[in-house]
DNA sequence: CGCCAAGTTGAACAGTATCAAGAGAAGTGG
DNA sequence: CCACTTCTCTTGATACTGTTCAACTTGGCG
């Protein structure tokens, strides 16, 4: 049913020298011996099925995790019981970076298929980062491209109608899944309609009948959770596509 | 017209001590000798007017910037010539938070009204950081917050209505002057209707229609930029005023 | 086989954007 | 100091995107 397998725990041992934080650690200078200790902090814990929480609103923060395999929602419960989805995470990236501040989650985090995820005590992690230049940077860098990230998903649904926030969505996801070597054109989608509509602020069916829209039009093809990109020109042309009916002028 | 006004050097230098920066670290367990360091860093360039630049997209990266008074956006050139406003950033307020991962400028910042800019050498700061474990733990704390803060924003132009997005707007200014020791119901928005709506996602006419409807509630008082907030409760009522018609179901 | 959740499709409504026009401010130059 | 231009803001009328409500289809699973 989905691409991301767990094999085994070896395998994911191995798999985790690509996660993000050590991977891009390695062209800034760390030398083999401090791979070996930040490698050393991460804890691998048995794998996770849907809907296990990797922890919720409110819980003292402690770790830093990271998807090595499988994907991972989190989110926001509001008031009325409803939940808007803040994020979907793939393998290789990290979760829990928002609850630095305040040293407890302010979003909820939740596992959308059978994932192997990495924890890392942020403690011990900045006992490191203290004595380790380059881990240091590494850690902004990943901060601020946190930052960057969000950045992108407020110009998003700032300025943006329904087809190009699909088209967006799904080239993010293309994107994100070829770093990491995985199929760019052709990839389940491991969240459902509803959760892509709260994640882009539009309703199940708008989001039902975009992806319709794309299939009639060749640009996509959809079965069920199943997605083919087949033109991604049109798909990039329509993510430019500017404001909520023409474009916004000039400020 | 503001009551953000430019003193003199010195005072400009007596402030710069409440730069969140520094201001942020004196609890976190820094000693004097410390502050006296990270205050050696901070350069106060001259007072800056409306319309000048911080940086541009694409600019270099070097500095982060600390606003000590007046007001300053953040926005993405949208390709048309239009522009996409990130953030205003208001006396106390660190600005260039999301150029560290990509070592160049995403957005650009822009002064909206003479303004008192101070400006931290990142590379500096990185060195010191590297060997002051609060002030490390301080940066990761001010990281994170900037992504805590843009999360709010996501939930905001997510699932928000106009009067909701504006309410929000409203009292989030209010609470960071109030942070800032300025009055947090009587204020100047030194910002353009269309820039306050570029932010919130909404058209100009949308803005100044949904102020006037919260003026003749009674739940504010406009005169051109002066706003002065009158019935706190009813602002934040509208502020939790879900979705974008009624408000979303469960997930 | 039949139930239940998830997804799709259709029709009507509603919230905002857009278009258009006018009223103030503000800034410019004589 | 006063026309004149220009820009910002406001207000009204209309159009359109996307939501809402509702019914139906499909797939999964006991």
């Amino acid at each position: 049913m989905s691409q991301f397998q767990v094999i085994s725990l070896e395998s994911m041992r191995i798999a985790c020298r690509n996660c993000s934080l050590v991977n891009l650690c390695l062209p800034m200078g760390l030398t083999p011996d401090d791979v070996e200790r930040l490698d050393g902090l991460i804890k691998h814990n048995h794998p996770l099925h849907r809907g296990d929480y990797l922890f919720r609103r409110g819980d003292h923060f402690r770790s830093l995790y990271i998807v090595k395999t499988g994907a991972v929602k989190t989110f926001a419960p509001s008031p009325e019981g409803g939940e808007q989805v803040l994020g979907f995470h793939l393998p290789g990236e990290i979760i829990g970076l928002d609850a630095i501040a305040r040293a407890c989650h302010i979003s909820s985090a939740k596992v959308l298929e059978t994932s192997a995820i990495c924890e890392i005590s942020f403690a011990k992690l900045e006992t490191l980062t203290a004595i380790t230049a380059s881990l240091q940077h590494q850690m902004y860098r990943l901060l601020s491209q946190e930052i960057g990230q969000n950045t992108e998903m407020l110009l998003l649904l700032g300025r943006k109608n329904a087809e190009a926030r699909l088209a967006s969505f799904l080239l993010n996801l293309s994107q994100r899944l070829r770093r990491r070597g995985l199929s760019p054109s052709d990839f389940y989608l491991s969240m459902s309609r509803h959760e892509i509509g709260s994640y882009l602020g539009l309703a199940v069916e708008t989001v039902s009948r975009v992806l319709t829209r794309f299939q009639d039009d060749n640009m996509i093809r959809v079965d069920r959770k199943h997605i083919e990109l087949l033109n991604f020109s049109a798909l990039m042309a329509l993510c430019d596509g500017g404001g909520q009916h023409r474009q916004q002028q000039r400020t």
